[in-house]
DNA sequence: AATATACATGAGCATATACGCATATGCTTG
DNA sequence: CAAGCATATGCGTATATGCTCATGTATATT
């Protein structure tokens, strides 16, 4: 038995397109901006200084993959991070880019 | 102090440039051959069913993200996971996932 | 009820990228 | 050095997705 179990082809897909939601800037913006709790469209709207519309837009990705959650209060929307392992996957990545970036400072600066 | 350190611009364009590397359905196929360890372009093509051009544009897309690590050997060129950090990767979406499925079924499945 | 505020969404444009086909490159062997 | 195999790459096409502008919808206020 393998360690790691092999994916069906459509659970490759889910997979996939999970990361491809992570996979823009303004997003990770987004999750950056609610990592210490709920904030409505507004003040994310200030916090990225993108545009009300496209704030919008990549707020319902998010909350559509489960990755946010959405409350409505009056006139205003909140939005938190539903999916705590977004910390975990966020630093994954981060410490994997570091190691990136220093092989290639390494090879940059001339060590073979 | 935050808890969480707050990225720049460019960081975080390279974070999301990570996430889009993995998010594409044939590349994660190929990753999860390479789980058990190093493999030709040749085998990888035949476990994954996809083109040669294909399959080998993709492993060049993944080795320049250092996820995977090249070495050449004769006629045939080897490819393996240079990146461990990809395995929890995978784990931690994998488990996010099933979370959004469950979410979903239970969802579909009337509870309210 | 009319108006204002906060948020969502439809349409259109621009860009990126996956794929297939054909061909090039690199290495080995006779 | 010619031929053959393994791998890489240039190019064209199709499709997806982000962004902006304008407008729609819901809730609050006077």
């Amino acid at each position: 038995m393998p360690k790691h179990s092999v994916l069906s082809e459509e659970a490759l897909e889910l997979v996939a397109r999970r990361f491809a939601v992570l996979a823009e800037p303004m997003r990770l913006r987004l999750i950056q901006a609610l990592f210490e709790g709920e904030r409505n469209v507004t003040e994310l709207v200030d916090a990225t200084g993108g545009t009300q519309a496209n704030v919008s837009r990549h707020l319902q990705t998010l909350t559509a993959a489960h990755i946010l959650r959405r409350r409505k209060e009056g006139l205003q929307v909140y939005y938190e991070i539903a999916d705590a392992n977004i910390f975990k996957l966020c630093e994954l990545v981060c410490g994997s880019l570091e190691k990136s970036l220093s092989q290639q400072a390494a090879h940059l600066s001339g060590a073979r």
